[in-house]
DNA sequence: CACCATTGTCATAACGATGTAATATTTCGA
DNA sequence: TCGAAATATTACATCGTTATGACAATGGTG
């Protein structure tokens, strides 16, 4: 889930800098010292965004820049120029091959941050699931909003996440190891007995809309949502 | 929707620079190296405001613009004339030939896109758009008003831009991300906490009229507007 | 030049969510 | 019916998120 980023940058020591930087931002990184590297990288699975620096050995950074704005593959990429003060007249031809910003250096580990996130988030893609349900209870993603017959439902987090998988995987039963894996995320370290509580939380809340029946235990096994079938 | 700009330039590197900048601002833009180009441009359908470079070949900045503004039909459209430093004895007689504004070159395109904004938003731009509304409040942009059954409601220009996203996005909820995003443009450099602070702003400037529910937080996700609704 | 409005940021308070432990209840086999 | 195991429920300390008020920088205005 973290976003990948391409350093090419010669200098290794300011290669090392910037990588430890986007570390610490929670960010992945490849590196390349050139062209030539950054290519090969290339071929791989494409990162989310490259740091150029304007001064490369070989194929100059506005260069290889424009040759990747040419390739289809490539070309969505989003690029962040790093220059040098005092090489301001070029940011004109910078701009015309194509760069999404420009950071000059030396440039602090927060604005490097924060320019990275700017451009990330114009490009990240709009999280608009569609609404499931289940009987008369509903669960839009986009409007982050649960109701039953109309009625508003209050969640946190959490118990939002665990009705939507539920709503997404109804009938089957998930152990409480399955469930934290799906709802929590993998490699969390939490007890098996805090689902339990979460499963309350959520029968709590469905409660006043009698709703609280679809979901079920299952003794030794771990929990299983089903919506309401016509009593016998 | 978006705004149309002409930019007069006759340097090609500077002209496709500006270009750059505007569309990264969400502008269309036409481009014009000098006024003989631009007459012919201004032809077609005109645009919503133009960029005049100062020193033109053949008939300058001034005189072109004088010559607009002479015209009926271009009289009405707003220039921001670029000038380079040192020319601000000329901008005395910039104003008297009607220019709206002026950029010194070298400008930052944050600049130049905030001053373009700010005519955009001055001169022309509402009269084309339509009223929202949400129970008693009302927003009209034409007019920049905003009222709650009648009574008037005042805003920053931030709050009333803010407020008439959420009426023509009622029900989604939207990370600060995204409305750093939507209501205060690509390429900003801001806290996403500052996007509470502004919500603040919003609410307490609805607060008199109790319209301040509308306006929902969705705690881990971001906020929400949506109409009152009959609780469940 | 002084004044006012707007805006972005920060520090701190207030609030809600979360995981865990302790306790109660239910289930099932002997 | 009893006891062990599993699950339900409650209480709570902690942590992260949001709300709020203050402040400084900025730009526009008179």
């Amino acid at each position: 889930m973290a976003a990948k980023i391409l350093v090419v940058e010669d200098e290794q020591a300011v290669r090392e800098m910037i990588v430890f930087v986007l570390s610490q931002s929670g960010y992945e990184s490849l590196q390349a010292e050139d062209a030539v590297a950054a290519r090969e990288l290339l071929t791989g699975s494409p990162p989310d965004l490259i740091l150029m620096d304007w001064m490369l050995p070989g194929t100059s950074g506005v260069e290889f820049t424009r040759e990747l704005k040419q390739d289809p593959i490539t070309r969505e990429i989003p690029v962040i120029m790093l220059t040098a003060r005092g090489e301001e007249d070029d940011k004109v031809r910078g701009l015309e091959c194509g760069v999404e910003d420009y950071v000059t250096k030396p440039f602090s580990p927060r604005e490097l941050a924060a320019r990275i996130k700017v451009i990330l988030r114009r490009i990240a893609p709009h999280a608009s699931e569609e609404a499931v349900q289940a009987g008369e209870l509903m669960l839009d993603p986009s409007s982050h909003r649960v109701t039953v017959g109309g009625s508003e439902v209050t969640l946190g987090p959490t118990e939002f996440r665990l009705l939507h998988f539920f709503l997404t995987h109804k009938g089957k039963v998930y152990s409480r190891a399955r469930l934290l894996d799906k709802v929590w995320g993998t490699n969390v370290f939490i007890e098996e007995r805090t689902v339990d509580v979460h499963i309350r939380r959520l029968r709590k809340a469905l409660e006043p809309y009698s709703a609280e029946g679809m979901i079920q235990t299952v003794r030794g096994s771990g929990y299983r949502f089903s919506e309401p079938v016509a009593a016998g």
